[in-house]
DNA sequence: TCTGGGGTCCTAGGACCC
DNA sequence: TCTGGGGTCCTAGGACCC
């Protein structure tokens, strides 16, 4: 079997654990730029504040009401983790699959043992963490987010759901339930699903796979088959390497000065080779994006991208700055009012497995021995004394592009200069 | 005034080769 | 008049996820 773990409304749950001031109100957390909802508690919920919602759209009264709060990645980042040890605890096979779900893989275990014992874990996950969490049991991972979700609609569960693949209670759940509530199927599909009849997720169960291949495709084909209950979906395991890296942000306001994308350019160049150097990766090509704001129909729009090649695969700062330069000039406009940019390090590569060349000068290698060493020794102060301890370049103030976050909360468990505000009771 | 960020996989179609 | 077919590789874009 395989048990879906996640947090219920997590960030805010995050919050909640280190301010139980939090607890019973209405709360949401923003995403970047204080832009959106993100994340929101059953009470906000209930006064009908919808997933993604902008911030400036909710009506005053509810603003009022609210506690809106700017996300603290760092602090979700931690418990998320400590949220997986637990985990770990409990079986020999998790997969982390985002910072607030995982699967879990159970063997060996007589039913009813099964749910006593994910029971167990809910509670020790609530005990070591604060985090109130739902589990959703099925042989199979669509099955299982659909068992995780009765968790939340069904309070008599007690956040442990079973679901099998032949069962009247599942026959009876898959005739009710829309196909684009399934995992995996969304508006687009769900309108082509509609046109050929297929409505609910029964359906589509019944839908004959080969056919659904050809007229959708192979990634539906395997909905079906793990909606019949047998195992189709393999995941990237999230510990693996990431195959891009992608650093962006949209401005705090909009800018059409060169100078300012070159800074943000710079900024997000910086951050991307950082997370490179700690997957352990080189890359062999940069791309820099640059964007206005979609949403203002008034403004001229323009967006473009450009890819800089490396000339060898490199995690060194320096270089990968330099080339992000190059693809910025090369597709800057006068006279834009850019909202956002951003920059991907592409085609990456193992740093053990690095391809020597044959022409290679003994210069080359110790260049590269020298660089090697200048930025193990940067990500060393950095993470010792703190991010941009040490940087290239100069520090700016008050950027255009500078992220509004007014409203966040204490790094509690990852900051030691911010543990002193704790909140109790 | 104010609308996020970071990923993955799959497919179609073009370039190229024999 | 008559202009192949099959394979691979690469890329851009679509769709989806949290």
């Amino acid at each position: 079997m395989i048990a879906l773990v996640d947090g219920d409304s997590f960030y805010v749950s995050c919050e909640r654990a280190f301010d139980p001031h939090l607890e019973g109100l209405p709360v949401g957390v923003l995403s970047n730029n204080d832009g959106c909802v993100v994340a929101r508690s059953r009470e906000l919920k209930a006064l009908g504040v919808a997933m993604g919602a902008p911030l400036h759209q909710l009506p005053p009264a509810i603003r009022r009401q609210a506690v809106l709060l700017s996300s603290n990645y760092a602090l979700y980042g931690d418990v998320s983790r400590r949220m997986n040890q637990v985990l770990a605890e409990f079986s020999p096979a998790v997969e982390l699959y985002s910072i607030d779900e995982s699967f879990v893989h159970f063997s060996g275990f007589d039913p009813g043992a099964l749910e006593a014992h994910c029971q167990r874990l809910r509670e020790t996950v609530r005990r070591w963490t604060g985090i109130p969490a739902g589990v959703g049991l099925a042989p199979t991972r669509v099955l299982a987010k659909l068992a995780n979700r009765l968790t939340k609609r069904e309070p008599a569960y007690e956040g442990v759901c079973r679901l099998e693949a032949d069962s009247d209670a599942t026959r009876r759940l898959l005739e009710r339930l829309p196909v684009a509530e399934l995992w995996g199927v969304a508006r687009r599909t769900a309108e082509r699903l509609q046109l050929m009849g297929i409505e609910t997720a029964w359906q589509l169960r019944q839908a004959d796979p080969k056919w659904i291949r050809g007229a959708f495709s192979v990634v539906l084909e395997r909905i079906v088959w793990e909606l019949r209950g047998h195992p189709s979906i393999e995941l990237e395991n999230m510990l693996q390497p990431r195959q891009r890296i992608l650093v962006s942000r949209s401005f705090g306001r909009l800018s059409d000065a060169l100078a300012d994308l070159q800074a943000a350019t710079r900024q997000h160049a910086t951050r991307a080779a950082e997370k490179l150097r700690r997957q352990g990766s080189l890359a062999r090509a940069v791309l820099v994006f640059v964007r206005t704001n979609p949403h203002r129909l008034q403004d001229a729009q323009y967006a473009n991208s450009h890819v800089v090649a490396l000339p060898e695969p490199c995690n060194d700062t320096p270089t990968i700055l330099a080339a992000a330069r190059r693809a910025l000039a090369a597709i800057f406009l006068e006279g834009h009012r850019y909202q956002k940019c951003g920059v991907m390090l592409l085609d990456l590569v193992d740093a053990e497995r690095r391809q020597l060349s044959l022409l290679e000068e003994p210069a080359d290698a110790r260049r590269r021995d020298r660089s090697r060493r200048l930025m193990a020794a940067l990500d060393h102060l950095n993470r010792e004394m703190g991010r941009d301890t040490v940087r290239f370049g100069l520090p700016h103030q008050d950027n255009a592009w500078a992220l509004r976050c007014q409203r966040r909360t204490q790094r509690y468990t990852t900051c030691w200069k911010e543990l002193v505000t704790v909140k109790t009771g």
